[in-house]
This record gives structure tokens, C-alpha cells and sequence, in this order.
DNA sequence: TATGACATGTAATCTGTTACATGATTAG
DNA sequence: CTAATCATGTAACAGATTACATGTCATA
């Protein structure tokens, strides 16, 4: 039965693996920085944060410190740790990238708190790979198409198929990036 | 009361507008070409064509020719085309690009064929100063958080950046292109 | 004649949006 | 004291996903 989390359920957990924080937080979190493609409506999060205690993946407590005014903080469990993990080492499929690089960025994004640099990296390669597929068959389709197409449809395709090639440069200089890393942190020890 | 489409819904009817399909054609164009962002299930499209008539954008009309086999075809009509013309003439947003590039790549896409090629041009005026603002505000995040991430965290805001200024740099050329294009076109009449 | 493509739909379920509602605490 | 912020929630609704259901037509 797999358990089937939606994208803001991996991105609340995301956030709280390394810090625990109330909902209140987390829409701010949402609003605040460049994660705005998740909403940070109460009615968004809440229910969200309910489901994931019910599956076991956060658990809450409620604060009582100073004040009196109730705050409940959400900690990541065992289980949600694992299904973290799981969802990052998961290898990008071309479905992955049809639907857009928002989701694989924010797997991206946790993998090294959450599973190492070693996970990091991992996702890197698979990323890279499923992206010359799919650069490929974009410059296939573009090939096949791009003549019947008005101006505007053409140059609109050749964004995509270009984003995608930018895109596919990015995961080598991100594997360059780790290279390096791990070259001064092997020869500093 | 403004009329709310949801992104589905003018997929369609910039699929519908220069030519009259089926719910069955719709579907195939979604599965077999680049707009795979879009669900090609039935349970999806069908409801929204009939959501879309209701709304007097579209009108279906039940081919009966050769065969039997009843097949609905829809075309957009007067108020759908006003409907479409308007999705593509509004400004920019910060909040539309907050959202991903896809819908108002498709916005794009559709503008030639949809209000001209004077429209196209102009949508990607607004979408180029919307990018601006977006791509400075980006780069101030990232100046003011970088230092606090771990890598992956790091490179995956950085991906967002370059992005944004790669996709700047294309509304540029696009721009260029048109201008050629205009030039062409005026010298030869 | 049976398989597969054509063609359309519905029902259950899940998630998110929008809008409303409640109450505690702090700052002016 | 009152306005803003903190903090949490609910209810109605819309839209998408998944799975199922139905029937037609061509072809091997």
C-alpha cells in the first residue's frame, strides 16, 4: 500500500527533519523565502501536518513555556526520517521530469541534511542521466515539429528544450562541486 | 464574478482554437507530444470540456459522418476567444513566475496564433520586466542565506537563479527574433 | 471472432483554495 | 484598551487522480 505522501507532505518534512517547528512557522517559512510555490495557507498546512502524525512520519508536542499560548512543535520521526530517505534515493524517471524540476530541486535541496553527500551525489548522477533522455527526445521532438509551429509556439519550445539543456549543464557543475568537496575535506584529514 | 479557468482549461482552448478537436484528440495531444504536464486521463478532460461548454467557452457538436461511432467535436467560441485573449494579455506577475514557467510558456505559445503577433511581442516585454524583479530578488535571497545552507541546499538555490537569468536572456532573443521577423516582413510587402 | 484502438463517461477519493472563526499575547 | 501579531483550526467547494464501466469499429 505504499503510503502515498503529496509533494507538501516531503517538503514539511524536509523542513522539520532538521528543525522541528509548529505549522505557524512552517507558513512562514512558505511565505518568506523562495518557497513560495507551496502555499502557506492555514488551510493547507494543518490538515497536511494531521495526516502526516496519523501515518507516524511527525509527532507534536505542545509546548508550555512561558506564555501560556498553545504551540504545538512537530518533530520528524523514525519513520518519517526513513520515508525521507526513501523518497530521495528514489532515481529521477523521465515522469519526474516531465512534471517539472521544483520537486527533484527540493529532493535536491534536503538530500544532504537528510542522507549525506554520498545520497547527495547519487541523486546528481541519476538526475543527469534521466536528463539527457529527455533532452534528446525534446530535440527530437523539436526536430519533428518545429516547422509546422507559429513564432511564438517555436520559441516557446525552444526554451523548454534549452532550459533542459542548461539544466543538464548545472547537475555537472553541482558533481564538480562535490568532487572538490571531498577532495579538500579527504586531503584536510 | 471575473469567471475563474483553471490552467487546464486554457490548454484546451488554445488547443480548440485553431482547430476543433475531440476530448479523444485532446487527450492524444497531451499523452504523445511535449504537454505531458497535463493529465491526458479521461477523468480529467471530459469534466472540464463540459465545465468549459457550460461556461459558453467552447461548443461541442456530435459528428456524424461515415461511421457511427459518435465523437464530439468541440470548437471555441466568440466568448471563449475573448476569454483566451485576455489570459494572454494580462501582465506578468511576480506571483505567475513564482508559479513555474509552464503556464505562461503556454500563455506564449498560444499568443500568435491566439491575438497576433503584436501580442506575443508584448507578453514578453511584461514577462521580461516581471523576470527582473524576480531574477534581483532572487539573488538577494541568495546573498543572504547562502552561507547558512549545506551544498545541496546551496547548488539547488543556485540552479533557481541561473535559471531565471537564463530565462531572462531568452526573452531577449525572442524579442530579437521578432524584430527580425517584423523587418522581414515590412521589406518584402 | 477476438484483440486492440477509438471514444466517452462516472464515482470515490484526495488535496488544495478560499473564507471564515477563535482565542492568546504583546506593543503602542 | 485596542490593534496587530501569534497560533490554530474548520467548512464549503473545486479540481485532479485513479479506477472502473460502456460500447463502436477495424483488422488479423
Amino acid at each position: 500500500m505504499a503510503l502515498k505522501i503529496p509533494s507538501l507532505g516531503y517538503a514539511l518534512l524536509g523542513l522539520l527533519q532538521p528543525k522541528p517547528s509548529s505549522g505557524y512557522d512552517l507558513r512562514k517559512t512558505f511565505s518568506s523565502t523562495s518557497m513560495k510555490t507551496y502555499s502557506d495557507s492555514p488551510g493547507a498546512i494543518y490538515p497536511a501536518l494531521r495526516r502526516l502524525e496519523q501515518d507516524g512520519l511527525i509527532r507534536g508536542t505542545i509546548e508550555d513555556g512561558a506564555g501560556l499560548r498553545r504551540r504545538q512543535v512537530f518533530h520528524v520521526t523514525a519513520r518519517g526520517l526513513a520515508e525521507l530517505k526513501k523518497w530521495i534515493a528514489r532515481p529521477i524517471t523521465s515522469d519526474d521530469l516531465t512534471r517539472g524540476y521544483e520537486e527533484i530541486m527540493l529532493r535536491f535541496a534536503f538530500s544532504e541534511t537528510v542522507a549525506g553527500a554520498a545520497a547527495a551525489v547519487q541523486l546528481l548522477m541519476s538526475l543527469q542521466a534521466a536528463l539527457k533522455a529527455h533532452v534528446a527526445s525534446l530535440q527530437k521532438e523539436y526536430e519533428s515539429s518545429h516547422k509546422m509551429m507559429p513564432t511564438s509556439g517555436r520559441l516557446a519550445f525552444e526554451s523548454g528544450v534549452r532550459g533542459a539543456e542548461y539544466f543538464l549543464q548545472w547537475t555537472q557543475y553541482a558533481l564538480q562541486t562535490y568532487e572538490k568537496e571531498t577532495r579538500k575535506k579527504g586531503s584536510a584529514s
